[in-house]
DNA sequence: CTTTGCACCTGTTGGC
DNA sequence: TGCCAACAGGTGCAAA
């Protein structure tokens, strides 16, 4: 999916067109999505106004009144806004029709996205209830990631990827920012310094902030709200270059799996 | 509680 | 060229 910059540079590019604007029909194409769209959610969005669109974790809220519509893109979605809509492409499930014309539309090839309805309060929703502190979270500093850790056997990629400690971290960048710490990915969480995870936390931070200045990471599905693809897969150090030098020290970077995800990381580098 | 592995689904890629 | 297994940005869930 699109991790946290992408999802980030979707909510910018979306909220402008959005926000203040009245919902006058939807459209559901395809309605099996992780969960089933409600069936119910024509109902209840029609004729509400967009008031915001915030952003927890990976997750897009659409704030109506104190409803709030939940939007995930899952590992292949997108999200774009369209003056006009055109003809429908393959994939494209979902079409939130504004008052003005414009269309919201929704599209996932994988269809591991969710689009919910969650009534107010939000946040004691399941699934946002349980998250940890978003990365840039003045809670989230080296002494709550040491404490967090320190039952913590498992490798420390893992850990960073575990929504309950930091949300919004995924794969790529998870990788990427170990890099940038200094820390080999699979390093036992409770085995690294507070000093290190010190670095780790400004590590996270940098990597996410460049992400989103260059509009996140297209590997293949994801595109904007008007469709530009982001540019910061150009930037990477260690995510996708197995085999290939180490932009810092020339070493081959290293390929290893951790929990079924690819873990990439520079020998020399990382300890 | 933590850890591990599976599940969901479609499309692309690489090896034979 | 064709086929098939492996893999891909996430994460809830069950089981150990």
């Amino acid at each position: 999916m699109p991790e946290l910059p992408e999802v980030e540079t979707t909510r910018r590019g979306v909220a402008p067109h959005v926000v203040g604007r009245r919902v006058a029909r939807l459209a559901v194409y395809d309605s099996r999505l992780r969960w089933p769209v409600p069936s119910d959610l024509g109902r209840r969005l029609v004729g509400r106004t967009v008031a915001a669109v915030d952003r927890r974790s990976k997750y897009l809220l659409f704030r109506f009144g104190s409803d709030t519509l939940l939007v995930h893109l899952g590992m292949t979605g997108s999200l774009r806004v369209f003056r006009h809509a055109p003809a429908r492409r393959p994939h494209d499930h979902v079409d939130i029709v504004l008052d003005d014309g414009s269309v919201l539309r929704y599209n996932d090839p994988r269809r591991f996205g969710a689009m919910l309805w969650v009534p107010a309060p939000a946040d004691a929703h399941p699934l946002l209830a349980i998250l940890g502190p978003e990365p840039f979270d003045a809670g989230f500093d080296a002494g709550y990631l040491w404490r967090a850790t320190r039952t913590r056997s498992a490798a420390i990629k893992l850990a960073l990827m575990d929504n309950r400690l930091v949300v919004g971290v995924g794969n790529i960048y998870a990788n990427e920012s170990l890099f940038r710490a200094g820390i080999r990915p699979t390093l036992s969480a409770h085995r690294v310094s507070r000093a290190r995870l010190a670095g780790l936390v400004d590590a996270v931070r940098t990597v996410l902030t460049e992400a989103i200045a260059k509009g996140g990471s297209t590997l293949r599905d994801y595109v904007d709200a008007s469709g530009e693809p982001g540019y910061f897969q150009l930037e990477y150090f260690v995510y996708g270059r197995d085999g290939e030098p180490c932009r810092v020290c020339g070493a081959p970077i290293r390929m290893r799996r951790l929990g079924a995800r690819a873990s990439f990381y520079c020998p020399r580098c990382q300890r």
